[in-house]
RNA sequence: GCCCCUGUGGUGGAAUUGGUAGACGCGCCUGACUCAAAAUCAGGUAUCUUCGGAUGUGUCGGUUCGAGUCCGACCGGGGGCACCA
């Protein structure tokens, strides 16, 4: 068993053995059922990121459209007793512009053909070389194989269309035949072009004069009115679409459906590393649920791993049981499930951790959940994310819990990556064993040189990990979580390097020095209501920076204040406000500094824990100066800034700032035309 | 091919969402202390400059009194989907 990401030009990557495709039954959980209620949702989750929605919204692939049937021109064993072909297409309207049919190569008609006809065998058979991996610009290559079957247009009396077999169509999306407008859709316009199919218009864009407008090498798929189109001409494309939905259902040939590109979610896993699926297999009463009872089902614990298969298949006893129904003789399943099934409920098993008898008590749930806050990285944002999604609405339908929706808000973190590296039998190397000589890397131990890969996310497989225990030997846990906090925005990726670690570990050393050698018995009270308002207006912007995960933000307002206090202390200044400031910093960077906050706070005198108090209140009064720098602009060019009360009136501002010397001077003696002042901010001067 | 994100000093990154570009760091330079180094402290650090200024947020245009921010085209980087009718 390989994952389709596993196969490469049609071997498996690490064995190299030729891989096949076969038949399984499996078991799937029916998502599918929810899909409208999943897409619909995505709507109203505001909590989540833009980018995760719309990669949800891709992935369900809602699309609207037409469900209809052909008639084939003559009825044979091949087009079947009716002669009819089952057609998906979202673009009704266009259909006087079509000029073809096409199936899948996977079609069953298309199969029946190849029985009786070698031509057509040869031409699937080199359809599904090209299917499966080879080159994607090859694959952009259309060919079709004339069948020599023709099909009644619907609408168009006498008309036929000839019915080709195509590479481009897909079995198992619709119906597995299409008909190609050309004219209006760009796969079915190189595939006419290159076997010279008509190219009919019928939708024209507004303004368009309809003698002369016509296709050529790029398909119109944009709004317009019908031509060419007998009853459709003259209507809006949306118009149309619905009126041609409209005849085929009285006509009981066709009916509007809605497709999804979402389907059923296949839980089978033929892996001994997860848990059993709970059904047993009985002859006589077919397939029986484990009773309630004896659950849960428990893996063998001697298996055996050498042996090609599933190694519970394997097991010579494991299976054999009685059915729970009958009492005769049947086997259990010996498939396991998907380890996204378990990942889309562990959330609310941590409401109820130790609960022996069910999965989680509903009331616990319901206070606990949803979710209030969701952080992981965006490789989870189909999977995992849809899948608990479906399973928490289907937790709610069973009536095991209340609300609609796992997660309120989410978060996704940016990927820690780093330099990839290779010894010289192109093994993986951990970036520790490798040391720099020069310009070029060399292998630590054995001084043989070591190639440098691309830089990558950190994962096991390629060894570009980088353990933490050194750091935190040499530098201590405050100073990791500082470095790590401080520099790159959570969201973003992040390419791991140590320099700056140094530069944490001296800032937490400052702040030590600087809260406990501090003078508070200062007494110059100099500019101490310019340090009350720092203070107050970095407890106000830190705690905007951490609710919104600004850490390295955060971080920064943190060293302003401490830089600020510094230069505080320095002037002797006032001795209460000193206090007051580094207590407010102690308990800013708690969050960041757990460690240190706590031994600073105890070492000011407080005898309750830091993490016992109360996050810190900016004094509203505080956040605003009296006085603003305002900036003042000749033609948009910053000439010089002039210091102002707070909301000084437009006259007042205007004057101040014609008054100043380098206004003037770059005003060069011209009068005034305009003046833009915007309060509190800027001056623009317009000569 | 389609969809989404992104591009700012040597470097990681800030910029109140249209209003003083480069906060806060790292690195580097100069100085103090030292026999010396480390640590620490002080100062400097976008570019060019005739020292008046001029230029500058991937490129080219546009809107505006004013654009890193908005609009259009293009270039580079990343991610998702990939012939979905």
């Amino acid at each position: 068993m390989l994952a389709n990401e596993q196969v490469v030009d049609g071997r498996g990557w690490r064995s190299g053995a030729v891989v096949e495709r076969r038949k399984l039954t499996q078991w799937f959980l029916k998502i599918t059922e929810f899909a409208d209620e999943l897409l619909d949702a995505l709507k109203t989750m505001d909590g989540w990121p833009e980018k995760v929605r719309i990669m949800q919204e891709n992935w369900i692939g809602k699309s609207q459209g037409l469900k209809f049937r052909f008639d084939f021109t003559e009825k044979n064993e091949v087009t079947g007793e009716k002669g009819e072909l089952d057609i998906f297409t979202t673009r009704p309207d266009t259909l006087f512009g079509a000029s073809f049919v096409a199936l899948s190569p996977d079609h069953p008609i298309s199969l029946a053909l190849a029985e009786k006809d070698k031509g057509v065998e040869e031409f699937i058979s080199k359809c599904r070389q090209m299917g499966t991996s080879e080159a994607v610009l090859e694959a952009a290559e259309k060919i079709g194989f004339d069948t020599g079957l023709k099909v009644h247009h619907p609408f168009a009396k006498g008309k036929e269309l000839r019915v080709f077999i195509a590479n481009f169509v897909l079995m198992d999306y619709g119906t597995g035949a299409i008909f190609g407008c050309p004219a209006h859709d760009q796969r079915d316009l190189d595939f006419a072009r290159k076997y010279d199919l008509h190219v009919q218009p019928v939708v024209i864009p507004e303004g368009e004069n309809p003698k002369e407008f016509c296709v050529d090498m790029e398909a119109y798929t944009g709004p317009g009115r019908l031509f060419n189109s007998d009853f459709l001409n003259g209507m809006e494309v949306e118009d149309a679409k619905a009126e041609v939905i409209k005849r085929f259902e009285a006509a009981g040939k066709g009916e509007g459906t809605t497709l999804y590109r979402l389907r059923d979610w296949g839980v089978s896993r033929q892996r001994y590393w997860g848990c059993p699926i709970p059904i047993i297999h009985c002859e006589k009463c077919g397939t029986v649920p484990v009773p309630e009872k004896d659950l849960p089902v428990t893996l063998p614990e001697d298996v055996s791993f050498s042996d090609p298969g599933n190694p519970i298949a394997n097991h010579p006893t494991w299976k054999d049981t009685t059915c729970p129904a009958c009492g005769g003789k049947a086997e259990r399943e010996t498939d396991t499930f998907d380890t996204f099934f378990e990942s889309s409920w562990y959330q609310f098993r941590y409401c109820d951790p130790k609960n022996a008898q069910i999965g989680f008590a509903r009331d616990k749930v319901n206070y606990w959940a949803p979710v209030d806050q969701y952080i992981g990285g965006v490789e989870h944002a189909v999977m995992h994310l849809l899948y608990a999604r479906f399973f928490t609405r289907a937790l709610k339908k069973c009536g095991y819990l209340d609300f609609d929706e796992p997660f309120t808000a989410l978060f996704t973190q940016g990927m820690v990556t780093h330099e990839t590296f290779k010894d010289t039998d192109g093994k993986w190397l951990y970036p520790a064993d490798v040391k720099k000589e020069g310009d070029n890397f060399v292998h630590a131990a054995t001084g043989k040189p070591v190639t440098v890969g691309r830089i990558e996310k950190m994962s096991k497989s390629k060894k570009n990990t980088v353990d933490p225990v050194e750091i935190l030997e040499t530098y201590g846990a405050d100073a990791a979580r500082l470095f790590i906090l401080s520099d790159s925005p959570p969201a973003r990726d992040l390419e791991w390097t140590e320099s700056g670690i140094e530069g944490a570990w001296k800032y937490v050393n400052r702040l030590w020095r600087l809260a406990t050698l501090a003078d508070y018995e200062g007494t110059e009270t100099g500019n101490a209501e310019d340090m009350r308002r720092k203070i107050h207006v970095t407890i106000h912007e830190l705690t905007q920076d951490l609710d919104k995960f600004h850490f390295n933000k955060a971080v920064a307002r943190l060293r302003e204040l401490s830089n600020a206090l510094d230069a505080f202390a320095q002037q002797k200044g006032d001795g209460k406000v000193l206090r007051e400031g580094v207590e407010t910093l102690v308990r800013l960077m708690a969050p960041m500094m757990p460690h240190l906050a706590e031994e600073l706070w105890q070492n000011l005198g407080h005898k309750e824990m830091l993490v016992d108090t109360a996050w810190p209140k900016a004094d509203p009064a505080l956040l605003e100066n009296d006085s603003v720098t305002i900036a003042i602009q000749v033609n948009g060019k910053l000439r010089a800034t002039v210091q102002l009360p707070r909301d000084v009136a437009k006259e007042e501002a205007e004057a101040a700032a014609l008054g100043e010397p380098a206004v003037q001077k770059a005003m060069e003696g011209k009068t005034p035309r305009k003046v833009i002042v915007v309060p509190n901010r800027i001056i623009n001067v317009v000569v």
